[in-house]
DNA sequence: TGTACATCAGTGAACGCGCGTTCACTGATGTAC
DNA sequence: TGTACATCAGTGAACGCGCGTTCACTGATGTAC
């Protein structure tokens, strides 16, 4: 048994990690094969012995956002604590936080891959599917009123946040995109307190 | 003088409208130019004596949706009357409407497009930005309260009604889809009587 | 009216290029002795 | 401890393919006579 155990799940990690990272930069046409491996430290060869080919990876690359229980953004002076009373109201600022516009690499793939999930196959958007309900359901924790007004609500709230900072990002002048998101902040928070 | 008048600016038209479709279908990346003239019953060679070059056409695809005031969606059983006093009212029904969700290649640039914008230049960036507060301007008008609060509700229903159907549409589930648009749609219209 | 002509919109073979994928190989590793 | 070996992770030249773009051409058109 050659190389340590564990060798190749971290070699894999890497992979995936790389791909995520240029996926969400760049959109899954615009990234190669041999983008992908030069930025996990491999040559483009060696990506078949870990994956049957490159949409394979559509898939791999949506996790950990929301579906995850221990996962926290890693975007600068962002920081999520799923133990306190106010998780809806932590995604909400940290969703919309200039940090999450600008570090388009680490991304939530909801809001930077959504057309391109939308143009491939049932497993991805599955995958895409589990991610937002995963949102919804934290932010819903936070909301005020009958169960169904609840749901209603936080539905609606996270598609604010995504669709805000989709079109933050894709404005070509900085202040609408300040002003977008502080627009969005404020009234997805009050809607946080609607009953 | 060959060819009668007008002639070329029908063509090119055309050619443009045929991109729109595709573009609107597949991304920028995903359509050739071979497919965008046989969409305008051209062959492939005939594209540049209309555009420099495939990326001309990003810009040209943008525009009709909001900032032209005569346009009016072309989707079934959906209508926007501008001289009625509730057009907000009517672009968030139309905007959500399930007519719009399948109709992609009919569909606004904001919600096919986004991600497709964002990977290119400044230019096709500022024509997005167009579209947008054109779309916020018009939402803006059946708001209520102080002017601040108005514009700041009229973004914030905007970007709520394109995240809406962008998830809607990239979700793998019907009824995900169903139920988000509803919850929107009744959202948004709350939003639009709040003072 | 009919015909010859100049114009230029549209054609399609050909180009260089970079992609995803394959495959014969190289060489780093842990194990056996 | 040192050495020979089997394993298999990773390499990189080569492949077929389809793209965007070019360019010499064809042929439909309005005009002149």
């Amino acid at each position: 048994m050659p190389y340590p155990d564990g060798h190749r799940a971290a070699t894999r990690e890497k992979i995936v990690d790389s791909a995520r990272r240029l996926f969400n930069r760049r959109g899954f046409d615009n990234v190669t094969v041999k983008q992908i491996m030069a930025g996990a430290g491999l040559t483009h060869g060696g990506f078949y012995g870990y994956f049957k080919g490159k949409s394979d990876l559509y898939t791999q690359v949506l996790g950990c956002f929301f579906t995850d229980p221990n996962w926290k953004p890693r975007w600068k002076g962002v920081h999520i604590d799923p133990e306190a009373g106010d998780v809806g109201r932590q995604i909400i600022g940290a969703y919309l936080s200039r940090a999450h516009l600008e570090d388009v690499a680490n991304s939530c793939p909801l809001v930077a891959l959504p057309t391109d999930v939308q143009r491939n196959g049932k497993a991805v958007r599955e995958a895409f599917e589990e991610v937002f309900l995963a949102m919804v359901g934290l932010i819903e924790q936070n909301t005020r009123g009958r169960p169904a007004a609840r749901r209603e609500r936080a539905q609606a709230i996270a598609a604010m946040c995504i669709g805000g900072l989709i079109v933050a990002r894709t404005v070509g002048t900085h202040t609408v995109a300040d002003q977008l998101r502080q627009a969005c902040m404020d009234v997805a928070l009050g809607l946080l307190e609607t009953r």
